[in-house]
DNA sequence: AGCACGCCGACT
DNA sequence: GTCGGCGTGCTC
């Protein structure tokens, strides 16, 4: 075992070193440390190690000590990055966490957690050998190509040689070169994260003197330039307390030689400052407010809750001012020094709730999102270790950042399924780590949803949660009026046009009228899901998945929405020749297709993730949408999340069959949770908005809940069929994805697992059974289902059996090729 | 995750 | 016969 080193390194003890590898590698690595670093190691700081033949990577020192190990000779560490620790004991105390609760490795959530830039670029670079000058006439053809090209560029590092000879195995050649001295290979480790540095200038001292001043004028009177940009200076110097070279250049219109000369007389001196790339503009407003009495109420009460419960779950329905309470809780917590985290959804954050909380909280607020780049991201890190934020306002990834002493997490919108983390391990759900996080600093959490996950309203139900129920909107404003409409009967009656009923017409021309706007809600992007011969019943599918493409107009080709292929829509069956193509079902592009050609005069726009995959493109549509340059928005699910705008009076789901159909046993809380939430974004502040549902199925239950926003009814039905069901909340699920690219080999693997397990949990196991999708990427996948029981099973001794069958089962034959990902608590 | 070693097909 | 394809296993 590692034992700590004693403070006192004076002494020559040769120290050891536990690091973290940013790799998906079960245990972690021991390296040796060169005695000039002893004084420099700490627990948190970032190391460059070499890992293998020649990989560098950026490691996370886990712990430190003197035991040289027995089983192998240790590496040395590279190099020492930082001076003071970037990742507290906190934080490698939760990922340790993480990596367990979520059955992944510590280096998953160590690469999930720290920013890239933190994260040092390895690069090996080829240089040219200058002390052996050598026959190039001896080489042969691609040794040649390559000092040919090191002749032209200095540096290649080894993927460019790769690119350069059009082959994958390099490694080779360059040894070869190597050992002739033709090439020298040189390690570098660039730290890609450089704080943006920016000149401020300030006037010498000497001029502060009215009489010096005047004779330098006098004196600059040869140099207008130079006298404009003190003039611009003493301008700014006003009213700025910094003055950049910048911002003399930009008022003056003096070019940086002038200021470079002025400099050099000694008028002006430079300082060199950091400044944050993550400037705002100010905003005056200070947002002082009034708690209505029931909020107030609500305060009140979580305070109280607080007092004997470490969450609680604020159900407040929608427009019931959540917000403000937060606002106060988060005021509470910085002025009794604390720190508060405010997850949210990623979608929410791009909206005015960031506005509005940096004109109340100015600048001890953060803010991290994935739409920010990776300097941002490490800036935000250094912030919050330096503990200049306050409050950190973030999407799920920012439950890894290194807090001190968090006081207060706030969840809002808990029941979003995008705090679950899937694609790449560690499938975490913030929500749930956020729970873990806060206990760490023996904090509160405050679960906030108009729409609670059964788990947590299931939580509070049985107190192990607090519960806060907010049930007015705020300032008397109505729940919008909800009408469900039948397809099936406005087919027949041969009143619906395209996908539109007379209903929903009716009520958008009335907004339009009105120069209000509306926003069409329809769960599929692309043009038509699917595109089919009429005369063999063909549908092109992906070549790498089991799915069917969806025709996508803008393009004029068919995508796969699992991996991104894309092939030309073809303009005759490839199966059959046939010319009687069609296009089934449609998606938001002809939603605002058919629409524009209904109605021609009406401004429409789109928003789903074709149209706002650019950093700024969502902000524009939003921007459009406040300034009333759109009168009719389309889009998918992220029309249901942060949109909060006044003037959208109807609300129109195209239809919610394929919501209610969906193959899960969440299915019903999903469309619920939907749809009261795009029907939330009807009316708000002083209108009464309307909502109409499009459906075949106009008895559902669920949309009779919805209409009579009846969260309880649904809360109760749907719980009675997961307690039979064996479903959350009365069980644990944990998932195990298999993956292969060879479809026998897979079924032998999951029906072996199926069994291992079995021999273990009986009847706990289901499946193997084919996913959804049966083939992403080229990979088959299968799913085994593990359901647990609250009690009589502990959890963590179930997944160490799991772990153990994984383990065995790698060491058979039979895994090989395999791929095994466990998913807790899926989502 | 790389990257090298190692075993089978198409080329000088 | 070699070059080079990808499949397996190790990295402190």
């Amino acid at each position: 075992m590692l034992e700590f080193a004693s403070s006192n390194t004076s002494e020559r003890k040769t120290l050891f070193v536990e690091v973290i590898l940013p790799l998906a590698i079960a245990k972690n690595y021991t390296y040796r440390v060169p005695f000039e670093m002893n004084d420099a190691v700490a627990i948190g700081k970032r190391v460059v190690v070499q890992f293998g033949k020649s990989k560098l990577y950026t490691a996370i020192v886990a712990a430190i000590g003197t035991q040289a190990p027995e089983k192998y000779e240790a590496k040395y560490i590279l190099e020492v990055l930082d001076d003071q620790p970037i990742v507290t004991a906190y934080q490698l105390q939760l990922w340790q966490w993480i990596a367990e609760y979520y059955m992944c490795n510590v280096g998953e959530v160590m690469n999930a957690a720290l920013p890239a830039a933190l994260k040092l670029a390895s690069e090996t670079k080829i240089v040219l050998n200058k002390d052996y000058p050598i026959d190039r006439a001896t080489l042969h053809d691609k040794e040649f190509l390559i000092a040919e090209a090191l002749d032209l560029q200095p540096e290649l590092t080894v993927s460019d040689i790769a690119k350069l000879l059009g082959q994958k195995t390099v490694m080779p050649i360059l040894k070869g070169m190597f050992e002739k001295n033709i090439i020298n290979i040189s390690e570098e480790v660039s730290d890609r994260y450089k704080p943006r540095k920016r000149t401020f200038i300030t006037l010498n001292p000497v001029y502060h003197n009215q009489d010096n001043l005047r004779e330098l004028f006098s004196i600059l009177e040869r140099a207008p330039k130079q006298a404009d940009a003190l003039l611009a200076y003493m301008k700014l110097a006003r009213h700025q307390k910094a003055v950049s070279k910048n911002d003399i250049t930009e008022e003056s219109g003096a070019g940086s030689a002038v200021i470079k000369a002025l400099i050099e007389k000694e008028v002006f001196f430079a300082e060199e400052k950091n400044v944050s790339r993550l400037h705002y503009e100010q905003e005056n407003d200070t947002g002082i407010f009034d708690l209505s009495e029931l909020q107030q109420n609500a305060l009140t009460d979580i305070k109280r809750q607080f007092e004997d419960k470490d969450t609680v779950l604020l159900y407040g329905v929608t427009s019931s001012g959540k917000t403000q309470i937060y606002v106060r809780l988060i005021e509470e917590m910085i002025n009794s020094g604390r720190q508060v985290l405010y997850l949210l959804p990623e979608i929410a954050l791009t909206t005015h709730i960031i506005e509005r909380l940096r004109a109340y909280f100015g600048s001890n607020i953060g803010v991290y999102h994935s739409k920010f780049n990776d300097n941002e991201r490490a800036e935000v890190w250094q912030k919050v270790l330096n503990g200049d934020y306050r409050v950190i306002l973030g999407a799920r990834s920012s439950v890894f950042l290194p807090f001190d002493d968090l006081g207060l997490i706030i969840v809002d919108e808990e029941h979003e399924t995008s705090y679950k983390q899937f694609d790449p391990a560690p499938r975490y759900n913030a929500r749930d780590v956020a729970i873990y996080l806060s206990a760490m600093y023996k904090g509160k959490v405050l679960l906030g949803s108009a729409t609670p996950s059964f788990e947590s309203y299931f939580n509070a139900r049985v107190h192990k949660y607090g519960l806060t129920e907010l049930v007015q909107r705020y300032g008397g404003v109505e729940l919008p009026d909800i009408e469900v409409v039948s397809i099936a009967e406005e087919t027949k009656q041969k009143t619906i046009q395209s996908h539109f009923t007379g209903v929903l017409m009716k009520d958008l021309q009335q907004a339009i009228e009105n120069k209000e706007q509306v926003i069409l809600f329809q769960n599929r992007r692309g043009y038509a899901p699917l595109l089919m011969c009429r005369t063999c019943a063909h549908t092109p599918k992906c070549i790498n998945c089991d799915v069917s493409l969806t025709y996508h107009k803008s393009s004029g080709k068919l995508h796969c929405h699992y991996c991104g292929y894309k092939e030309d829509s073809p303009s005759i069956c490839p199966a059959c020749g046939s010319t009687h193509l069609e296009y089934k079902g449609f998606g938001t592009e002809k939603i605002e297709d058919d629409l524009s050609l209904l109605l021609p005069d009406v401004r429409l726009a789109r928003m789903d993730m074709d149209t706002t995959r650019s950093r700024n493109a969502l902000q524009n549509i939003l921007n459009n949408l406040e300034e009333k340059k759109i009168d009719i928005l389309v889009g998918t699910q992220m029309v249901a999340k942060g949109l909060d705008f006044a003037d959208v009076t109807v609300i129109g789901i195209i239809n919610a069959d394929s919501l209610l159909k969906f193959p899960d046993y969440r299915a019903n809380e999903r469309s619920y949770q939907l749809l009261s939430q795009v029907s939330g974004r009807a009316g708000r502040r002083g209108k009464r908005g309307k909502v109409v549902i499009q459906t075949y199925d106009t008895g559902h239950r669920v949309l009779r809940q919805v209409i009579e926003n009846n969260y309880h009814d649904l809360y109760f039905t749907e719980m009675e069929e997961r307690r039979s069901f064996k479903y959350p909340p009365y069980y644990r699920i944990i998932n195990l994805d298999i993956k292969h690219k060879d479809p026998d080999a897979l079924y032998n693997q999951s029906v072996y697992l199926a069994n291992e397990l079995r021999k273990q949990f009986g009847d706990r196991v289901i499946g193997p059974e084919a996913p959804l999708v049966s083939r992403i990427r080229n990979y088959y996948i299968k799913s085994i289902m593990l359901k647990f029981e609250k009690d009589g099973i502990s959890i963590n001794k179930a997944k160490a059996v799991i772990r153990d069958v994984i383990t065995q089962f790698q060491t058979t034959k039979l895994s090989k090729g395999g791929i095994v990902q466990p998913d807790v608590d899926p989502y």
